[in-house]
RNA sequence: GCCCGGAUGGCGAAACUGGCAGACGCAGCGGACUUAAAAUCCGCAGAUCCGAAAGGGUUGUGGGGGUUCGAAUCCCCCUCCGGGCACCA
C-alpha cells in the first residue's frame, strides 16, 4: 500500500471546518469536523450527570472551589460570558487532572428588572420569561462544553432559594442590622424604583445611562454595612490573592477619613442680624469664652484639619442642615436663598457633575463661636457642602483648603494664615495660598503655635475632648445599603405592618413569603405588589389582627451576596446550608469575573460573609481567597454592543468553527486579564491548528497506542529527532504547568502547544521512517492530548479515545515534566561588543566559563571585530550572554 | 483634580528576575501540489541603507533625559489611551 498516496488524497480532500460543499473523495478519518465530534461528545456527556460532580466533603482529596460569576439570564450567552467561563473551565479541568476534588458550579441571578420589562413588552410573565432564558442559556453553555455540575445549580428567583434571603433578613433585623428609615433616595423614573448609591453612575441610572436619577423621600429598608466599614477596610490587607486594582477601588469606596468633630456654639438666636456687608467682615475677635452669649445650640463640624481651626473664618452648612431649616423658618429671604442653593445642587446632581458645581453661598445672619479661640464667626450656607457626609457642616479655613479659598475669594471672606506656608528649610517668600501641605508648623494658633501640623491634630482633638466640645473621630464614605425596591420581580421583604404592633417580622415558620404568580405588570409607579390585595392583607402574628405586608422587594444584589454558599448544599430545606459543608469548601479558592463587579457585588459579598460569621453560620472571615478580574471582550476597539453593531454571537462562531476553536481563541488572543479584541480570522487560525493536531493523531496515533505495552523499554541510544521531540515535550509541560501556578497567561500556553505541534510535524519524516520509538511517540501524543484538554475538551476526548486510552480523561493525571529531558545540551550564547550583538556562539549547556569565553574569542566574527581594539572588560553572564567592552 | 492600568511590526501579541526585541498566531509575499481554485505543505518577512547574492551597516519597544558593560524592563519629566473616584471637608 502506498502510504504517501493515501495521505495526499486525504489531505487534498480535507475540507475547511464549516465547509459544507460536498466532497465525495474525502477520507473522513482525516478531516477535522468539529460539528460532528462535538455533537457526539455533548450527547455522551449529557448522559453522565455525575461527570463533573464534586466528591462529598469527606473526600480524601484536597478541595478546590473554582467559581465564575453567575450570569443574569438575559437569554443569550455573549462573548464576555464565553471568555469568563473558558478561563474557569480551563482551571477546573486542570485542577481535576491535578487530583483535586473540584467544585465547579453554575447558577442564575434570576431576579431583576429586565424580566418585568419583557413582561410589559411581550406579555409574558416574568417567571416564564426567566425560566425560558435559563433553559436557552444552559443549552448554550452545554454546547460550549463547560464542566458544570448541574446538580448543584441554583436559581435565585425560586422560593427554595429566596426564602433564605428572607431568613437572613430576619436574622439581620433581630440584630439591628436591618432597619427602616425615611431617607432621600435615588429614584430612577424609568425603573420606577429606588437605586442603591452603588447603582448611580455619574448621576444616572446604571441601567439607563441617559436617565437622570431623581431624589425622593421614602421609607426604606437598610442594611447596616457601615457597622463593618472598618473590618471591610482592614481585611482588604488580607486579600493578597485579589487584584490590587480591585482592592484599591474598594478602599476608595469605603473612604475612611480620620479627623475630629468639633462643636461650634451658635450665638443667641434672638440676636438681630447685622447688615450683610458688615456681617461678612464680622470676625472681630471677642474675649475668649464668651459662651455666655451662646444659646446652647451647637453645630458639629467634621474636619481632617483641626490643626487649622484658628484659621476658620466662617462655618459652612449644607442647605439641608436641620439648623438651616430652623433659621429659614423665621427668615423668609434666607429661605428663598437656600432654596436656590438646593436647586443648584439638584441640577448639578442631575447633570452628573456634582464636583463641578459653581460655588454659591448665603450668609444666614447668624454667628457661632470658635471653641478654641472664642472667636465669633459668621454662619453661611454653601451649595458645595454635602449633606450626607460627615456632619453636613464644615469650618471654612480659606488659607488652607482649596475649596474654602475659592469660596472666600468669591465672597470676600477673611483669609487668615495659621500654618507657616512653607516647609522647614524652604526659602522664605510670598505664601502660595491656599497652602494645604501638612508638613509645616502652626502659627497664630494660641497655645498650639509652633507645633507641627500632624502633632497638633492629635493634641487639639484631645484638647477638644477634654473640654467637652469635640473628639477625634473617623468618617466613612461608605453608606448603609438601601435594599428596598418598588419592583415585583424580587424577593419579598418578610415584614408586616400592624396598626397595633407596628413593624412585625414574619415568623420563620411562615417563610417563604411567596411572590404571587398572577400579577399584571404595568408601568404605574410604586410597588406592583401593593396592588395585589391577597398579598398585602395579612394577619399580625402578634395580635392576630389585620396587618399589611411590606410590598417592596429586595435589591437583587442581596441574591448574589451569598449564592456561592448555597452551591455547597443546594437542596437543604432546613437551613441556608450545612455549616460543616461550608467549613470544607470555603473560602472559594478562585473566583473569576468582570472588573465591573469590583465594588458592588464584591463588597456586599464580603459584608454578608462577615454577618454570617457573626451569626455563627460560617467560620471564614472572607468568602474569596483569590479573585481574578478578566478583561472585556471588545471588537474594533469598542465594547460589544447592539448600538455599535459590533456584537459577535458565540452561536455563530461555534456553528462555523466549533466550540473548541471558539473558546480556545478566547484564551489565545490576549492574556486573560487584558481586554481582548475579537478577530474572527484568529478563530479560523485556531481551527486550522486543531485540524493539524487532529490529522496528525489520526495518522500516527494508532501506531503510538499499539506500542503502549512497550512503554519504558526505549532503546538506550535515542536518535536526535527523538531527543529533540522529548525535550520540546517536557519544556512545554514545564511551561504550561508553571503558568497555571502563576500568571495564567494561557495565550502563551497555547503558543507553547503550537510550538510542540510544529516540532512534531517537522519530525514527521523521521517518525514515518521509524526513527522515533513508538513508546516515545505514544508518550508525546498522549501528553499533547492532556495539555490540550483544558482548552479544547471535545477534541481532547476524541483523541484520547483514538489513542486507545480507556480511563476518564477528566481525571487523567496531568503530565509531569522531567528536568533532565527538558534540558538543552547545546545552548546559544549571544556575544556583544560594547552592547551590540556581533555573534552568536553555540556551546555545551554545561560548559565552564573559561570554555565559553575561549569559544567567544575564537569566533571569527569576534576576532575580526576585536582586531586593533583594546579589551577593557569582559562580562560573562552564565548561560545568557557575553559582552566585551573595548576601547 | 486624585488613584490605578496601558502604549512593542500591517494586526492580536511574546520577551516572568535588566542580558539575542518581535516567540505563537492573523493578515501579506514567494514556492510546491492542482487543468484551476480552495485546502494542505515548504519558505520569507520590524524599518532603513550597502550589495547581483551570500552577507553586512545603521536604526528600532509613545516622546525627552538619566542609571548601567548592557534598558521594552529600573529612575525622573512629558504626551496619548482605557478604567475607577471625584467639592468626601
Amino acid at each position: 500500500m502506498s502510504m504517501a498516496k493515501t495521505e495526499k488524497s486525504a489531505a487534498a480532500s480535507a475540507a475547511a471546518p464549516g465547509d459544507t460543499s460536498p466532497n465525495g473523495s474525502a477520507a473522513p478519518e482525516l478531516r477535522y469536523n468539529p460539528a460532528e465530534i462535538e455533537a457526539r461528545w455533548a450527547e455522551r456527556w449529557a448522559a453522565q450527570p455525575d461527570l463533573y460532580a464534586a466528591e462529598p466533603h469527606s473526600s480524601p482529596r484536597p478541595k478546590y472551589y473554582v467559581l465564575e460569576m453567575l450570569p443574569y439570564p438575559s437569554g443569550v450567552l455573549h462573548m464576555g460570558h464565553v471568555r469568563n467561563y473558558s478561563i474557569g473551565d480551563a482551571l477546573a479541568r486542570y485542577m481535576w487532572m491535578q487530583g483535586y476534588n473540584v467544585l465547579h458550579p453554575m447558577g442564575w441571578d434570576a431576579f431583576g428588572l429586565p424580566a418585568e420589562n419583557a413582561a410589559l413588552k411581550n406579555n409574558t410573565p416574568p417567571r416564564q420569561w426567566t425560566l425560558q432564558n435559563i433553559a436557552a442559556m444552559k443549552r448554550q453553555m452545554n454546547r460550549v462544553g463547560f464542566s458544570y455540575d448541574w446538580q448543584t445549580e441554583i436559581t435565585t428567583c425560586l422560593p427554595d432559594y429566596y426564602r433564605w434571603n428572607q431568613w437572613f433578613f430576619l436574622r439581620m433585623f433581630e440584630r439591628g442590622l436591618a432597619y427602616r428609615k425615611k431617607s432621600k433616595v435615588n429614584w430612577c423614573p424609568q425603573c420606577a424604583t429606588v437605586l442603591a448609591n452603588e447603582q448611580v453612575v455619574n448621576g444616572c441610572c446604571w441601567r439607563h445611562e441617559e436617565q437622570t436619577v431623581e431624589q425622593r423621600d421614602l421609607e426604606q429598608w437598610f442594611l447596616r454595612i457601615t457597622n463593618y466599614a472598618q473590618e471591610l477596610l482592614d481585611d482588604l490587607a488580607k486579600l493578597e490573592g485579589w487584584p490590587e486594582k480591585v482592592r484599591t477601588m474598594q478602599r476608595n469606596w469605603i473612604g475612611r477619613s480620620e479627623g475630629a468633630e468639633v462643636a461650634f456654639e451658635l450665638e443667641d438666636w434672638s440676636a438681630v442680624p447685622e447688615d450683610e456687608e458688615k456681617a461678612r467682615k464680622g470676625t472681630a475677635i471677642l474675649p475668649p469664652r464668651t459662651v455666655a452669649k451662646g444659646m446652647g445650640t451647637k453645630i458639629a463640624v467634621f474636619t481632617t484639619r483641626i490643626d487649622t481651626i484658628y484659621g476658620a473664618t466662617s462655618l459652612q452648612l449644607s442647605p439641608e442642615h436641620p439648623i438651616v431649616r430652623q433659621m429659614c423658618a423665621m427668615n423668609a429671604p434666607l429661605e428663598e436663598a437656600v432654596a436656590a442653593l438646593l436647586e443648584q445642587q439638584r441640577k448639578a446632581r442631575e447633570a452628573g457633575d456634582v464636583g463641578a458645581i459653581e460655588k454659591h453661598g448665603v450668609f444666614t445672619g447668624h454667628y457661632a463661636f470658635n471653641p478654641f479661640s472664642g472667636e465669633r464667626i459668621p454662619v453661611w450656607v454653601g451649595n458645595y457642602i454635602l449633606t450626607d457626609y460627615g456632619t453636613g457642616a464644615i469650618m471654612s479655613v480659606p488659607a488652607h483648603d482649596e475649596r474654602d479659598y475659592e469660596f472666600a475669594k468669591k465672597y470676600d471672606l477673611e483669609i487668615r494664615v495659621v500654618v507657616l506656608p512653607r516647609r522647614p528649610g524652604d526659602p522664605e517668600g510670598e505664601p502660595m495660598l491656599p497652602f494645604t501641605a501638612e508638613d509645616s508648623l502652626l502659627i497664630n494658633s494660641g497655645d498650639f503655635s509652633g507645633q507641627g501640623c500632624q502633632e497638633a491634630q492629635h493634641k487639639m482633638a484631645a484638647f477638644a475632648q477634654e473640654h467637652g466640645f469635640g473628639k477625634p473621630t473617623v468618617t466613612f464614605r461608605l453608606k448603609d445599603w438601601g435594599i428596598s425596591r418598588q419592583r415585583y420581580w424580587g424577593t419579598p421583604i418578610p415584614m408586616l405592618y400592624c396598626e397595633k404592633d407596628g413593624i412585625v417580622p414574619v415568623p420563620d415558620s411562615e417563610l417563604p413569603v411567596l411572590l404571587p404568580g398572577n400579577i399584571e405588570i404595568t408601568q404605574q409607579g410604586g410597588s406592583p405588589l401593593a396592588r395585589v390585595p391577597d398579598f398585602v392583607n395579612a394577619t399580625c402574628p402578634k395580635c392576630g389582627g389585620p396587618a399589611r405586608r411590606e410590598t417592596d422587594t429586595m435589591d437583587t444584589f442581596v441574591d448574589s451576596s451569598w449564592y456561592f454558599y448555597r452551591y455547597c448544599d443546594p437542596r437543604n430545606d432546613r437551613a441556608p446550608f450545612d455549616s460543616e459543608k461550608i467549613a470544607y469548601w470555603f473560602p472559594i479558592d478562585q473566583y473569576i469575573g468582570g472588573v465591573e463587579h469590583a465594588i458592588l457585588h464584591l463588597i456586599y459579598s464580603r459584608f454578608w460573609t462577615k454577618v454570617m460569621r457573626d451569626l455563627g453560620l460560617v467560620r471564614n472571615d472572607e468568602p474569596v481567597e483569590r479573585q481574578f478580574a478578566q478583561g472585556m471582550v471588545i471588537r474594533n476597539g469598542a465594547k460589544m454592543s447592539k448600538s455599535k453593531g459590533n456584537v459577535v454571537s458565540p452561536d455563530e462562531m461555534i456553528a462555523h468553527y466549533g466550540a473548541d476553536a471558539t473558546r480556545m481563541y478566547s484564551l489565545f488572543a490576549a492574556p486573560p486579564d487584558r481586554d481582548l479584541d475579537w478577530q474572527e480570522d484568529g478563530v479560523a487560525g485556531i481551527s486550522r491548528f486543531l485540524a493539524r493536531v487532529y490529522r496528525f493523531l489520526m495518522k500516527h496515533g494508532g501506531r503510538g497506542s499499539e506500542a503502549r505495552a512497550a512503554h519504558g523499554s526505549a532503546p538506550a541510544q535515542v536518535s536526535a529527532a527523538t531527543q529533540a521531540l522529548q525535550r520540546k515535550l517536557h519544556q512545554t509541560i514545564r511551561k504550561i504547568t508553571q503558568e497555571y501556578a502563576g500568571r495564567w497567561h494561557f495565550n502563551t500556553c497555547i503558543a507553547a502547544v503550537m510550538e510542540l505541534v510544529n516540532t512534531l510535524t517537522a519530525a514527521e519524516p523521521q517518525i514515518a521512517a521509524g526513527e522515533v520509538p513508538d513508546a516515545v511517540l505514544a508518550d508525546v501524543l498522549r501528553s499533547l492530548t492532556l495539555l490540550l484538554a483544558p482548552f479544547a475538551p471535545y477534541l481532547a476526548f476524541e483523541l484520547w479515545e483514538h489513542l486507545g486510552q480507556t480511563g476518564n480523561l477528566l481525571r487523567a493525571p496531568w503530565p509531569k515534566f522531567d528536568e533532565a529531558l527538558a534540558k538543552e545540551d547545546q545552548i546559544e550564547i549571544p556575544v556583544q561588543i560594547n552592547g551590540k550583538l556581533r555573534a552568536v556562539i553555540c556551546v555545551d549547556a554545561d560548559a565552564g566559563e573559561d570554555a565559553v569565553r575561549d569559544s567567544a574569542l575564537a569566533s571569527e566574527k569576534i576576532a575580526a571585530a576585536l582586531a586593533g581594539k583594546e579589551v577593557v572588560r569582559l562580562i560573562l553572564v552564565p548561560r545568557k550572554l557575553i559582552n566585551i567592552v573595548v576601547r
